[in-house]
DNA sequence: ATGGCTATGTACGATAGCGCACAGAGGATT
DNA sequence: AATCCTCTGTGCGCTATCGTACATAGCCAT
C-alpha cells in the first residue's frame, strides 16, 4: 500500500517523523472493523496490530462462567496488541470491536521490528501503554467503589472521547456486558438520565445531550484517566524529529 | 557498593547475564523496607526504583473521599517503579511496604539509562511489565464479580507466592483497606476459613495451614495471575547470556 | 397486517456488602 | 495489678445490586 495521508487521524501514528512514517507506512491496511469483530481470542497469537482510525475496541477479561468485564478501551489515541512488543506474545484478555469503523493494520512482526528500533514508535507505545494501564487501574478501582450510575456516565464518557459525534450505537445489553453488570442495571441507570435530559435512546442508539452534567455525575474515576491519558500524550523530547 | 552475591534473590535481577550485574550492581544498595513505608505518592517524582528481595510492596490508588483499593502486589518477582522507563515518570497510585523486609535500590536516573541500552534488563523489565498488567486486568474483574471471601482467599495466595514463610503479619484491618472492603467483612471471611482449618489468626498473624483448600476456596483470578506470570518469567530467547 | 424478533421497561424477593455501634480480648505500659 | 490501646467479634438496619420473570414497544420480513 503506498501513499497514506500525512494525517492519519490515528493520533500515535500522527506523532511519527516523516522518515519513521516511509519506512512504516507501505506495510499499514486500511482495514473495516465491524461491531463484534473480535481482534484476538485470550491466549492466542497476535498476527496483526491495529491502530484505530474512527472505531473503538474494548478489552475485556471474559471469566469462566461466561460473565464478562471490560478491562479498557482502545480508540485512535492507541493500538490494539500490546502483549506483541511487551514480550508476553499474548494476553489472556479479549479484543472486540465495540463501535463499528475503520483502522489501519500492521503485521505484527513489522511492528515488533520497529519496536526494536529504539526510536520514537517505542517511545510512543510505552507511553501509551502506560495510559492504557492507568485505565486499567482505574477500571479496578471504579468497579470496587462505585455505582452502576457512575460507572454508566464513566463508560460514555470514555467512549465519546474516541468518538466523532455523540451518537453511540450501543444496545443496553452489550453496555452492561462492557460493564459487568445486568442490562436491568443499565436501563434504570440509562432512564435516570434520559429524565435529567443528559442523554436520549432508543433501540440501540444512545445520544448524550449535556455532556457538562454527565461529567458531574460520573466518579472521578473519568477525571483521572483523561487527565494521565492527555499528560502522557504530549510528545516527549525525541531529539528524532 | 561492591560484592554483590551472585543470587540476589530477586527473581527478575537473577536472570541477567554476569556482564549485566557487573555493570549494574555497584549501583544497587540493599535498604530497608519497614511496614508502612510510602516508596512513592500519586503523580510524585521516582527517584529510585526497588527490587524488593524479601518484602512485598503494594501499588494501590487512593480516592477523593480517602478509600482505597489495591491494584496490584510486587514481591521478588518484580520492580517497583516501571512509570520510569515506561516514559511517564510518574503514576497516579500510591506505592506502600505492605510486608516489612529489604530490597535492592537503584537511582532511577541509572535504571532508565540501562533499560535504553535495549538489551536483556529491557526485555525482562518489559515482560515483567506484561505479568503486572495481568494482574492489574484481574484485579478489575474480581472487583467486579467476586465476594469478599473469594477475594480474601486470592489476596492470601499473592502474598503468600511472595513470602519465604506461611506467615503473614497482617491486621485485619490493613487487608481490609488493601482489598477496598469493610475490616468487619474481612473479619467475617476470615472467620470462616479459620473454621474450615485453612488459617490461624490473631491480632495481626496470620498463618496459612492448608493452601491446597486456599486455592479452592479463591476465585479463578489467582490461578490466571499465577499462570501468566510464571509464563512470562521463564527466559525469553535473549542471546545475550 | 400479521407475526416474530429484538430492545426496553418494570416489578419483586433474595442477598451481599455497607455504616454504625459496641462488646470482648490480647498485649503492652505504667 | 490496673490501665490503655489495638485488634477482633458480633449484631442490626440500610441500600445497591442480583436473579428472575414478564410486559410492552419498535422494527423487520413475510
Amino acid at each position: 500500500m503506498t501513499g497514506l495521508p500525512d494525517q492519519l487521524c490515528n493520533r500515535l501514528l500522527d506523532k511519527l517523523s516523516q522518515n519513521d512514517r516511509n519506512r512504516l507506512f507501505p506495510h499499514f491496511k486500511l482495514v473495516d472493523m465491524p461491531l463484534g469483530k473480535v481482534l484476538y481470542e485470550p491466549g492466542g497469537v497476535l498476527r496483526h496490530v491495529y491502530f484505530p482510525f474512527n472505531c473503538i475496541v474494548s478489552l475485556l477479561y471474559v471469566m469462566e462462567n461466561g460473565s464478562a468485564a471490560e478491562i479498557s478501551v482502545v480508540g485512535n489515541e492507541g493500538m490494539i496488541g500490546i502483549a506483541l512488543f511487551m514480550g508476553g506474545e499474548s494476553t489472556p484478555s479479549r479484543a472486540i470491536v465495540q463501535s463499528a469503523g475503520r483502522a489501519y493494520q500492521l503485521p505484527g512482526q513489522i511492528l515488533k521490528d520497529e519496536f526494536k528500533r529504539n526510536g520514537a514508535m517505542q517511545v510512543l507505545l510505552l507511553r501509551y501503554t502506560q495510559a492504557l494501564i492507568t485505565q486499567m487501574t482505574q477500571t479496578a478501582v471504579c468497579n470496587r467503589h462505585h455505582s452502576v450510575d457512575q460507572q454508566l456516565c464513566r463508560w460514555l464518557l470514555l467512549s465519546l472521547d474516541r468518538l466523532p459525534t455523540n451518537k453511540l450505537s450501543m444496545t443496553q445489553e452489550l453496555i452492561a456486558d462492557m460493564l459487568g453488570v445486568r442490562r436491568e442495571g443499565v436501563n434504570e441507570a440509562a432512564g435516570k438520565l434520559q429524565k435529567l435530559g443528559v442523554i436520549r435512546y432508543s433501540r440501540g442508539q444512545m445520544t448524550v445531550l449535556d455532556r457538562p452534567k454527565l461529567e458531574k455525575l460520573s466518579c472521578e474515576c473519568y477525571a483521572v484517566v483523561k487527565k494521565e491519558t492527555d499528560r502522557l500524550r504530549v510528545a516527549p523530547s525525541f531529539g528524532t524529529r
